[in-house]
RNA sequence: GCGCCCAUAGUUCAAUGGAUAGAAUAAAAGCUUGCGGAGCUUUUGAUAGAGGUUCGAAUCCUCUUGGGCGCACCA
């Protein structure tokens, strides 16, 4: 248990005491939904609950005056494990009516002793659950581009956040090798076989706006690709669809993503379609214009959706439905999370709701996470235009920056590889991470990776740093230990313990961005205290201590870093 | 036109209805005996506008302005 809910604990059972029940009568269960936090001004405490304030608004009561009955049922609390050993050595009411709890430095100093690469692990109400998590999803035929990067980077966060947290995940793949894109990219490449797959989908999909008959063309070859009944088309379209696939797979290795399952979507039409045939059936759904068949979202606050085309194909929706189907197939899940652009939003909240009509068990476990997009200055991205950035050449680019500023280190062409690209891709994803999901990022090459400050090097550095402090002691003979410990403890040490809430909080609201706030306060701070403190010092009595609280660093950074999906490094 | 989302230092981002709105970057000034300067310390600087609800509003409601996305057979 995390010290926060430790807190709220026994604040609900001073709640519950005679007193206090007596003086708090009459009170609404909304009343009782209070908050424990880590104030942002270290004069208020350690923790601090606004609890009072909540009752006193129910209740019509002076905040103070309650903040003071509840501080006195705590106080007489004798029977909490916690408190036997004083967890609080003060509790102040401040300000309004906030209660500050002032936690005592011997608490700290016993959790700075628990610290080992277990710590935090498997904490929280996501242990043991199966979890199954769908992100990336690029199309064959396309170019992988920063969209794709971003969606992978948060849906890999997800995935090692759940994971570290003790839940059995499962990551998902889904990628659209069939419809009219694919067509559009296979007759690229029959006019001009010099294209790359990018390029020849730019080009088919330019040609199919401007000229009718091109369409018609693209629209035939499309029923040809379906039916698979050309074998030169076959060939093309086979050949591509590998091409596309192996360089994917170069990607997401050096993305550190690995896929448990790559759903297609020429997999998903057949399934859905039978869940609407059925559906209809049910009323669920119903005949729309020209023989579509369509799901009234009007009925549920939004918006009419073709679920089945005029040509009796399932569209993208219907093949959601029957995705979710080969998913729980493949995996019994507890919850199912899908991590895409916030374009398509509202089309969730769509399909979402027609899942609820035909498989309401499926519908209530699934959750989707619209993240924001990438955006040019210019505009937005498309590959339809070609105006795209491609992801693997903006890890170039970014690889390039890094190489360049360890060019005349003494370190051999194969260590300054592996720095290149962990650097980047720790650069790249942190600048992803780093601000909350649903808002978009503007993306300017100079100004959106950064090396300094709030950054992925700069945690990476800050990890490097106290690795090579352990060496050195390593060297000197020093070891860690707690037998001598400082008159007085800081914030380090604080920021230490409060780890496994945040973890706990980035998981609960599907926001990796806590955790990265988190570890760059935390950097920020074994910075500070490197420069002011010699750690490894023979002549220092304190050493010890210092090395122990060094190594516990290092220890929260690999994990945090880790479940980012960012690599450290032993130099850099 | 309708619906959803957004607007915070020059810039990029934080802030479950809470206390003096935090960082980073840019700008300016500093850090030579030390363990890695991709670092550390200090200074300047912001809630788009107008109402309302509340003990308390960047946050909730209404309007205005300015953006993004979506709205029947693309994904």
């Amino acid at each position: 248990m995390t010290i926060k809910e430790e807190i709220k604990k026994i604040i609900e059972k001073a709640l519950g005491r005679s007193l206090m029940g007596e003086a708090i009568k009459g009170l609404t269960k909304e009343a009782a939904v209070f908050s424990v936090e880590v104030p942002d001004d270290k004069n208020y405490g350690d923790y601090s609950s606004n609890v009072a304030l909540v009752l006193a608004k129910q209740l019509g009561k002076n905040p103070r005056e309650i903040a003071e009955l509840i501080k006195k049922e705590i106080e007489k609390q004798k029977n909490i494990a916690t408190l036997k050993n004083n967890l609080f050595s003060k509790i102040e009411i401040a300000g309004p009516g906030f209660i500050n709890f002032f936690i005592a430095d011997k608490f700290f100093i016993d959790n700075l002793k628990n610290i080992d690469k277990n710590y935090g692990k498997a904490e929280g109400p996501e242990r043991g659950r199966r979890i199954i998590i769908d992100y990336t999803d690029p199309n064959p035929f396309k170019e992988f581009h920063i969209g794709h990067l971003m969606s992978n980077a948060i849906g890999e966060s997800l995935s090692r956040i759940y994971e570290f947290q003790g839940a059995k995940v499962k990551r998902v793949c889904y990628q659209g090798d069939v419809g009219i894109h694919v067509a559009k990219a296979i007759w690229g490449k029959m006019q001009n076989k010099g294209l790359s797959w990018g390029q020849a989908y730019a080009f088919g999909a330019k040609s199919y706006e401007e000229n009718d008959g091109i369409k018609k063309e693209i629209i035939e070859l499309n029923k040809k690709i379906y039916n698979r009944s050309d074998k030169n088309v076959n060939k093309l379209y086979d050949a591509g669809k590998k091409e596309s696939l192996k360089h994917f797979d170069k990607i997401y290795k050096k993305l550190g993503t690995k896929f448990d399952y790559f759903i297609f979507e020429s997999e998903t039409g057949e399934v859905g379609k039978k869940i609407i045939e059925k559906g209809l059936k049910d009323k669920v759904f119903e005949k729309g214009e020209n023989g579509v068949i369509i799901f009234k979202g009007e009925k549920f606050g939004l918006h009419t959706r073709v679920f089945i085309n005029s040509g009796g194909l399932p569209t993208y929706e219907a093949k959601d439905l029957g995705l979710a189907e080969i998913k729980y197939k493949k995996y019994a899940y507890d919850k199912s999370v899908i991590v895409t652009g916030n374009e398509v939003n509202e089309y969730f909240k769509v399909m979402i709701v027609a899942m609820g009509q035909t498989n309401k068990k499926l519908a209530e476990k699934t959750k989707h996470i619209g993240h924001g997009m990438l955006r040019l200055p210019e505009g937005k991205m498309s590959s339809r235009t070609g105006k795209v950035i491609i992801g693997e050449s903006l890890i170039e680019k970014v690889e390039k920056l890094v190489e360049e500023k360890v060019k005349n280190r003494e370190l051999s062409g194969k260590e300054k590889a592996e720095i290149s690209e962990k650097v980047a891709v720790g650069a790249i994803k942190y600048s992803i991470l780093k601000q909350s999901i649903g808002s978009d990022i503007i993306y300017d090459f100079d100004k959106s990776i950064s090396f300094e400050g709030d950054s992925g090097p700069y945690l990476q550095y800050s990890y490097t740093r106290a690795e090579s402090v352990l060496r050195k002691a390593k060297v000197e003979k020093i070891k860690e230990s707690f037998k001598k410990l400082p008159a007085e403890i800081g914030q380090l040490e604080k920021m230490m313990s409060y780890f496994p809430e945040i973890v706990f909080k980035a998981a609960e609201n599907y926001e990796p961005h806590f955790l990265v706030l988190y570890l760059t306060e935390l950097a920020s701070e074994f910075n500070s205290y490197y420069v002011k403190n010699k750690i490894v010092d023979k002549n220092d009595e304190f050493s010890p201590y210092k090395i122990a609280l060094t190594e516990a660093f290092t220890i929260i950074m690999k994990n945090g870093l880790w479940m980012l999906g960012i690599k450290t490094l032993e130099k850099m």
